[in-house]
DNA sequence: GAATGGCACTCTCTGTGTGAGAGTGCTAAT
DNA sequence: ATTAGCACTCTCACACAGAGAGTGCCATTC
């Protein structure tokens, strides 16, 4: 990183903020004149041709204004990233949003997304907190009609799975109530290794029952983090640089195949701490598609009991200092409710 | 609507065909060559001008070929309606994925979105069954950490809700249980509005607990129907009629307001009959920002228990060939998952 | 030495004009 | 009823010129 002097770092920042306003090039003219700069072109030209030396702009071709590059925004980024705050009155409003919806990790989810969205201009995408080792926490049985039962299971972080058996035979709900009782006993609090290393159940019914229990703690645990919220999809659409080509398409793509999203987030949250915020700028971290995106990303909830990854994507171009100050109070948010709910306070 | 001669059924039938395919106006000497017809492109041209002056066809400017107008398509659609069946292989392989997928609603709705996404290279938006009429089936009080309790609500129907309550003090689990299980038979089988009749109970909590169980069901039964699944949303951007002009993200932006595309579903099929397929063509129902648009929509379920929603959206230009089967495919897929759900088979 | 004015140069963008190509509608002949 | 022929219309692709914006460099000024 090179050394930029005050002037630099002034102009710099003012490119920045043209760029992000207009999607304009932004040549020496026009800033001399919009910001009443006490110096002339020339001499701004002069500054430009350093900074573009310097690697913190680009010209898209020979004859037209300036416009950051990669290293650019980078070095803007790394000048809002410590001070910047939503003002107050956007913290009330979301709060007050939250604080009206139901008490529900699903409607809180949908919610922090529609926020982010909104807030930013972008996609925001959010995984449900997760906890890293799941505890056994409760199982319900609750017989439907027939053979078919509603299993409940309640894993500690207040993880919520359902599902629908069907048994080999019908089975009174008063003995689906005994094997859960006995079940919740027996289990309570152990993890899945615990489970699976019990001894075989002389009940079949609660073996049965048993077994599906590990089965689905494990799948749990394996699909590496909770359900995904999206919202704003169609934000991004709007942005001109996405008009023409397709690389919009692309980007969205990936957003809508759950799997590869829950890649990209575990891969490059994976080291960061609760709290801690990362812009990845210019797809950095190798995905191709999103070389024209920057994302927005933090980790919120309790470390080692749930966790999750929410995240912002935009153009290159994006408002960071929306953006920023926005994922970060979600963030922080959520780590809030999530620590709520755990602890119960 | 006009008789139309064999042959000019037959062209009409061609220049739609072949318009879907290549998206591109179609001339009679194109088609002439194209299908070896055993006539000359003058002879096409004087049918082709008298399916434009029915409203057929239309011209995009003086000199292009013929384009499908909204009434040719709807021709096109009410020949293609009935007979059309998909592939046994197709069948086998989407039944296939639906009996090895995790017997769960949830996932089946995820699943039937992806699949007909897939099929039709269109956008495909699902509702979850929902009863019209929700019946009491069944409620548990799980005690997570202090004053919070996670309410599981199931009614009739299969439907689930979750919720996480906070209580003014503290409540041991066993008096959890045991307020639930007098409410589970108090409640047994009851609509809201019964529930809402109850004399007062004497026990606090269990009033409590009452009053939310009944705001949790006439919520459900306000929102007229269930969650909603969608996928394939940027199948929709690579149509080329939308590369250009924003109606594409116009068109999006319904599908991802919830509520907006709630509306557009409930009123278009509030009297369609399950199983009945419905096909509107240039946003017919007076939604401006589907004209260039088409929809195949169908109910699914059992009528009177749980019926839910399922429909393609597309171009004007899609494939309806292929579309149509799908969706009456897949809704009769999962008709029947209903109602083994329901029946408990 | 930093700042500036002047100047030639480069590149894009926009409008215009032209010719090719595709398709049409009409009319007269088969 | 069908067809061949023909004039007409409209789009599209391409080339070309001029305007405009911006640059880099150099000589000059403070």
């Amino acid at each position: 990183m090179y050394e930029l002097t005050g002037r630099q770092k002034t102009l710099l920042l003012l490119i920045i903020r043209d760029y992000i306003d207009t999607a304009q090039p932004v040549g020496s003219k026009r800033l001399v004149e919009h910001y009443h700069l006490e110096l002339s072109p020339a001499t701004i030209r002069h500054e430009m041709s350093s900074l573009t030396e310097m690697g913190y702009l680009r010209q898209p071709h020979t004859s037209a204004g300036r416009v950051p590059s990669e290293e650019g925004y980078r070095y803007f980024v790394s000048q809002m990233m410590h001070n910047a705050e939503l003002p107050e009155s956007v913290q009330h409003t979301i709060s007050h949003q939250f604080h009206q919806s139901r008490a529900d990790m699903d409607e809180w989810m949908t919610l922090a997304a529609s926020v982010l969205a909104h807030q930013s201009q972008g996609v925001s995408v959010i995984t449900a907190p997760h906890a890293e080792q799941a505890h056994y926490k409760h199982v319900e049985l609750i017989s439907t009609q027939g053979r078919q039962v509603l299993m409940v299971l309640v894993v500690a972080g207040g993880e919520v799975s359902q599902q629908i058996l069907t048994l080999a035979e019908p089975v009174t709900q008063e003995r689906l109530s005994q094997t859960a009782a006995r079940l919740n006993g027996l289990l309570a609090g152990l993890a899945v290794d615990g489970i699976a290393a019990l001894p075989t159940r002389a009940d079949a019914l609660d073996q049965d029952i048993l077994i599906l229990i590990a089965q689905d703690m494990r799948r749990a645990a394996e699909s590496n983090s909770g359900e995904i919220y999206t919202d704003g999809l169609t934000n991004v659409l709007s942005e001109p640089e996405f008009a023409e080509s397709d690389d919009a398409r692309r980007a969205l793509k990936i957003f809508e195949e759950p799997s590869t999203l829950q890649d990209l987030l575990t891969r490059t949250t994976i080291n960061s701490h609760i709290g801690g915020l990362q812009v990845l700028i210019g797809g950095e971290g190798g995905w191709e598609e999103l070389r024209q995106c920057s994302m927005v990303i933090a980790r919120y909830g309790v470390p080692g009991m749930a966790t999750g990854t929410l995240g912002v994507l935009g153009p290159m171009r994006m408002s960071y200092a929306r953006t920023i100050p926005t994922v970060r109070f979600v963030a922080g948010l959520l780590s809030d409710l999530v620590n709520d709910t755990i602890a119960g306070k």
